[in-house]
DNA sequence: TTTATTATTGCAACAAAGTCGCATTAATAA
DNA sequence: TTATTAATGCGACTTTGTTGCAATAATAAA
């Protein structure tokens, strides 16, 4: 028996899953119905992106953003796709854009994060 | 007059200017001779980016990292290229390569922050 | 050179993000 | 129904980075 399905972590993705923008800690826990332990939501996201479900995007706004994985398979993780973090209204989104990184010679490509900061098209 | 040149300045300017690899805070620190306060350092390293003599990386190890800008010129700063982390010997190198990225609609890019995380070809 | 101005520094206190140990609670297997 | 152990809440803690304030020092002015 490994993790069990508990109303918190049911919370917390629900919140995830249906939100059009990636979501820092402190944004699901002002969306969480009543209250809910900081360590307890960081726990979960945890698990939720060691399992794959959920990925991260470090933001240069000094917070880790969390979205659902859309086009991730069970052994197929890509999330080197551009995340745009706009600086008006700071949705956090995001983007079809995928990145191909070459690497040098003898590199070996384990993860990217890559943030583009500006203004979304309601903003610009 | 607004800039003053100090001997800190100076000392945290040659590190960077002579390093390799981006450096951290926290790498700067031990490189530098003798003691200097951290506010300060922040202060200094905080400077030298909005004048434009160094750029950050925002890296997923929850650290900034700073490295002194090459190929900009006074109004074309351009740091869309991308840096690499070697998850071994925790090197954090600006990369040749640069990076091109085709905004949405409406969308006005500011700013890019693309890292990349792996092994370098020492470590692989 | 001397003095005045004000950028820079050190210090301490603070803020925010995130982690961890531990006792308690509650999902799930037996 | 009971036993097992994952999940939770709490509080203390760590790390990165910032800020107010008084003291110091670089530089402009006299
Ligand atoms: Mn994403
Ligand atoms: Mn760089
Ligand atoms: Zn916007
Ligand atoms: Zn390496």
């Amino acid at each position: 028996m490994k993790r069990r399905t508990t109303s918190s972590k049911q919370a917390v993705f629900n919140i995830l899953k249906s939100s059009e923008v990636a979501l820092s800690q402190d944004d699901i826990e002002k969306k969480v119905a009543g209250e809910m332990n900081r360590a307890t939501m960081y726990r979960i996201l945890n698990s939720f992106c060691e399992d794959g479900h959920v990925h991260r995007i470090f933001s240069d706004d000094g917070r880790t953003y969390f979205a659902v994985c859309l086009n991730c398979k069970e052994n197929d993780h890509h999330h080197n796709h551009v995340h745009f973090r706009c600086l008006k209204c700071l949705r956090m989104e995001c983007l079809k854009e995928e990145i191909e990184i070459k690497m040098p010679q003898g590199y070996t490509f384990k993860d990217a994060n890559c943030l583009v900061t500006g203004y979304c098209n309601c903003c610009s």
